[in-house]
DNA sequence: AGGCATGATTTGATCGTTCAAGTTAAGGAA
DNA sequence: TTCCTTAACTTGAACGATCAAATCATGCCT
């Protein structure tokens, strides 16, 4: 409370230099074994803790590590970012480091943040999440040989300069999805997404298409593309239910869109005058609380996971060592919608 | 980019002294007009960015606040600090603060998280969340006159020392949701909430007796508490429910419970003999993403604002002004469950 | 014995800012 | 004219750490 403990008080009661006492804690194979024993023993008696912000004044770095996060909480996609989040704290204080967060409205307002953040509190590395084609964050950065990770691959064509990233596998989880689909017995399975041009859409899509040519199946006509909202996932489920009676399966690219799947699955459709109620399997993505609440089968994101990998890349980047890569698989957590 | 622009490089370039700049920019007013003026454009010019680490050396100022944040992520209710998080990032942004994150597993070592980021980071203030009864945070913190905030009020008897807090009126909210209840109708309203001891769940529970005593009737033997577990809450409801043939809503302490009762609910129960589908009205609590997904009528908590006033309290502890207290309205969201 | 490499520790300077005290010039009162 | 006050600005020191260079032993080789 009232004490301050610096470095020049430990040196003191020592009987070193301050150097010494910087040495022992740093360096500790420049020091004498009895002698940096000495010294951890003040600082372990006098409540030593090195101050961050002399520290960085003299090496540059803060201990901090970046991340933003958006002004409005998302509904149940959110909880993605969240989780990734909660498990990034953990991590990055096993590192020795600080999560510092910013908002940003967007790309140009993110690197805006870079800057401002740069020159004031220095962060020592950055994580984006968010990826897509062409981002011009990764390229700032790159430029101006910033350490950061991102938690989503490269989307570009053509990955000018490499850079470490950590993704979940998309297409591994669509594609397990449907092969799971494929060993209950169903042979049509239809597959809701997002319009292409989005990386992590068209990834989700094309596991499903794989899964569906693996087993010598057509995805002619099967497949839909809206906007991530619930009503408009009823909607276009809707629409390709009652166009093709023979569907009996959905995999969705969102437990959004899986959940307006499901009003249509769940309840009779008027539309089909005499038919009887007909069961249709669906597969959510993201594994939300929601979808775990009303029993959606749900592609699994190893958040934690991702997490830890992202701050092991981070490490390596710190140093300065080439960029690593990390692909990791998700799982199928099957409840009771398909 | 490798420029990196100090006070000194402005004062030189404006051709006043050092001291002169850092007066143009925090005490305009013991500098003359004109001297600001082109004090400011050559910062401008040269896109001049105050170090906060220097400053933080002399003034003891990091422009940082430190809130704590859970490791895992917990399913429905984690998204109610999610949220509250990330508004609160903004709001600290309008205030020229940044949010630093840590973690704690319990009260011991979150205060042990205190004291290692006061020698380090040396965050100005602190946010505290899950407030309970004999709080050990609070009190070390308002011992060694630390600014900070609880959002969730101070749960003991006697407030010995007050400190400053927001809050968001739960007994409101259940009284709100179970007047909504009784004026659709409803006369036997039972309340499914967690054991006494809690302060927020014997407030809930607390805002349904009184809405009962409000139109006349008795609660007795209608109240059931237990862990807030989706299982616990079906549990609890079905007990409720079979034993008392005239009940017909639910009032809960969260989404949790709700989504619990409303298996109950949704669902004939082959107990009740002859006796057909029973429709109970069930009302959730925090408005999480799930309610809104399954329809599940709850009671919102205004989370933005609350994060805002935190700021605002934090503005006025910083400036060391006598503490406020501030306790939100929430409001019913009426969906389809009730 | 002298020279030299090596290990262990100390000393002085520095990072960029703000505080506290000092300087300068201009204006007003006696 | 002289002295004092005030406004506007400048100067030196300090915050607490680390870097770079200097010092001081110690042991080994010739």
């Amino acid at each position: 409370m009232a004490d301050k403990v610096t470095i020049a008080d430990v040196a003191r009661i020592a009987g070193v230099s301050r150097q010494t006492v910087s040495n022992a804690l740093n360096s500790p194979e420049v020091v004498r074994p009895e002698t940096r024993q000495r010294v951890l023993e003040v600082v372990e008696e006098l409540g030593y803790r090195v101050n961050l912000a002399a520290r960085q004044m003299r090496t540059g770095r803060s201990g901090l590590i970046a991340i933003r996060i958006d002004p409005a909480g998302d509904g149940i996609n959110g909880s993605v970012f969240d989780r990734f989040l909660h498990g990034l704290t953990e991590s990055a204080a096993e590192a020795g480091y600080r999560l510092l967060l910013y908002t940003a409205g967007d790309d140009d307002k993110e690197i805006a943040a870079f800057e401002d953040l740069l020159g004031a509190h220095e962060p020592d590395a950055f994580v984006l999440t968010s990826t897509h084609h062409k981002d011009p964050r990764t390229s700032w950065l790159l430029d101006r040989k910033l350490p950061f990770v991102t938690f989503g691959r490269p989307w570009s064509e053509l990955p000018e300069v490499p850079h470490p990233w950590v993704d979940v596998d998309g297409s591994a989880g669509t594609e397990a999805a449907t092969e799971h689909l494929l060993a209950t017995g169903h042979r049509r399975i239809a597959f809701l997404g997002w319009p292409s041009g989005s990386g992590v859409g068209d990834d989700r899509r094309e596991g499903w298409r794989r899964a569906l040519a693996g087993a010598g199946l057509d995805p002619t006509g099967l497949s839909r593309a809206t906007s991530d909202a619930i009503a408009d996932g009823e909607a276009a489920a809707r629409d390709l239910i009652s166009g093709d009676p023979d569907i009996t399966a959905l995999v969705c690219a969102s437990d959004s869109l899986a959940l307006g799947a499901l009003q249509v699955a769940r309840s009779p459709n008027p539309a089909w005058h005499a038919e009887a109620y007909r069961r249709i399997a669906v597969v959510g993505f993201d594994d939300t609380p929601v979808a775990k609440a009303i029993g959606l089968t749900s592609v699994h994101q190893p958040l934690t996971e991702a997490a830890a990998r992202c701050m092991q890349l981070l490490s390596r980047a710190l140093e300065r060592t080439p960029p690593g890569t990390i692909l990791l698989p998700p799982s199928l957590v099957v409840r009771q919608s398909a």
